[in-house]
DNA sequence: AAAAAAG
């Protein structure tokens, strides 16, 4: 089936055409005719699904009729993060360039000015999150009585983040005739329950879950030391080990993402990070600066795992194994993108035994352990990270036990650049490699040395069985 | 346990 049986106008077609797309996604297929029929809708699908341009191209020909007047926008997205919101409204600019739509965008953490003006002049689309909205809204400077066609995207997201009340109140405020899209990647009761009270006989469309059955993404588990500092040593070797053109490291912590990136940087990648404390305008800088490839590297939290569409990410680390299992699948659904492959690392500590339990549940799939990462050198020493005066953050406390494992000629020398070091990557020594106590296989030694572990922050006991581990002999 | 979103 093609795009042009799904009953959108020529110009339309020939602008998706033109931006390179041929064959509807199966949400696509099954949304567009009912959106366009005017039919109250439930789709049920991740993000990657195609899902946004489900919605976005049939209210791009409903709304070609019709102009808009002032403070009174005719359609609405909300979005739970701004960079969502401002990613919905890149597809409507993309697609809607042939069509005068006017359009806002109602984030927080920008000036509001702009944002009055457009309302002021009208528009026919607007792009929000719920708290600028609500804000604008009590200021008097929207009227959403001519607001016909409304859409709830990631509805779980925005009862994960407290915003049903919000919703509710905003549904509350449309006209009770206008059409309805709710998107959701599952359907907890709440969100049942929003769609039964908001919703008029709606079609629902469910489609299989992405990441679940992406066989572009390749997963794998490390076993990892608990420790901060040992932590990060690993990630590089596997960061150096591994042919990395772009990848974006998840952390569960905005602490551990700033540590990350700073000690990144300092062991020379070219890397940047993205968290829910910095700035918008910040925010927006630092993924523009990943997107244009001036970095390669993107530590984040999980502000940037869910939507965010970024071609050509070729690794995911998971820093952090992530609490939620759907938070992985969003995370990890990040590279493999767009038919291209991508590989998914995940480091697990001993603490992550149930997580990754209840991945693999959710995934109906074991993941791949590896059982050995190529280096075992560490040139990261431990007192300068203490340099940075003031209290430490917890995380890094165990950091003082993994100093003793850096052998000792080795902690005073200084980092070489990167791609030097992938030269000298074995260390000065005569020996054969098999005659050598191998580093890198002590972290899985580490069972045999007890359970106060204060070797080098590794498996404080035997390795789990949940990591069914081969221990290379 | 965290992060996200209004300022």
């Amino acid at each position: 089936m093609s795009f042009a049986e799904l009953g959108l106008s020529d110009e339309l077609l020939k602008t998706v055409e033109a931006a390179g797309y041929t064959d509807p996604t199966p949400i696509q297929k099954q949304a567009i005719p009912s959106v366009l029929m005017m039919r109250d809708l439930i789709g049920i699908a991740q993000t990657g699904t195609g899902k946004t341009a489900s919605f976005v191209l049939p209210m791009i020909d409903i709304l070609a009729e019709g102009r808009s007047r002032a403070r009174m926008p005719r359609s609405l997205i909300l979005e739970p993060t701004r960079e969502l919101a401002a990613q919905v409204a890149e597809n409507f600019e993309k697609y809607g360039k042939n069509h005068k739509l006017s359009m806002a965008l109602l984030i927080g953490g920008v000036q509001m000015g702009d944002q009055v003006k457009a309302l002021e002049k009208g528009v026919d689309v607007l792009i929000a999150t719920p708290g600028r909205l609500m804000d604008l809204f009590e200021r008097g400077k929207i009227l959403l009585t001519g607001c016909n066609l409304l859409v709830i995207d990631e509805a779980d997201r925005m009862l994960d983040m407290g915003f049903i009340p919000d919703i509710e109140n905003i549904c509350t405020k449309l006209p009770p005739n206008r059409q309805t899209l709710l998107f959701s990647a599952t359907m907890p009761p709440p969100i049942k329950k929003l769609a039964d009270k908001f919703l008029s006989n709606p079609k629902t469309i469910e489609v299989a879950r992405p990441a679940s059955t992406n066989l572009n993404i390749t997963q794998r588990l490390v076993p990892a030391p608990s420790s901060a500092f040992a932590k990060r040593d690993l990630l590089r070797r596997l960061l150096n080990a591994e042919d990395v053109r772009t990848a974006i490291i998840f952390c569960n912590r905005k602490t551990t993402v700033r540590e990350l990136n700073k000690s990144l940087k300092k062991h020379g990648f070219r890397s940047a990070e993205i968290h829910g404390d910095m700035d918008q305008s910040s925010r927006i800088a630092e993924l523009d600066r990943f997107k244009a490839g001036d970095v390669n590297i993107l530590v984040a939290s999980d502000v940037a795992a869910r939507g965010l569409d970024i071609k050509g990410v070729s690794h995911v680390f998971n820093f952090d194994a992530p609490w939620h299992p759907d938070d992985y699948v969003h995370r990890i659904g990040r590279t493999g993108r767009a038919g291209a492959t991508g590989t998914a690392y995940t480091l697990v500590t001993s603490a992550d035994a149930e997580a990754i339990e209840n991945i693999e549940k959710l995934q109906g799939q074991k993941i791949e352990r590896l059982g050995e990462v190529p280096g075992g050198e560490t040139n990261e020493t431990a007192p300068a990270e203490k340099k940075g005066r003031g209290r430490k953050p917890k995380a890094e406390k165990p950091e003082a036990a993994a100093v003793a494992d850096t052998p000792r000629g080795e902690a005073a020398r200084p980092a070489p650049p990167r791609e030097e070091r992938a030269r000298q990557e074995r260390p000065r020594d005569d020996r054969r490699r098999d005659e050598r106590p191998a580093r890198r296989d002590r972290r899985f030694e580490a069972q045999d040395e007890g359970p106060d572990g204060k070797d080098d922050g590794g498996w404080n006991g035997p390795v789990p069985d949940f990591l069914n581990f081969t221990i290379p002999a």
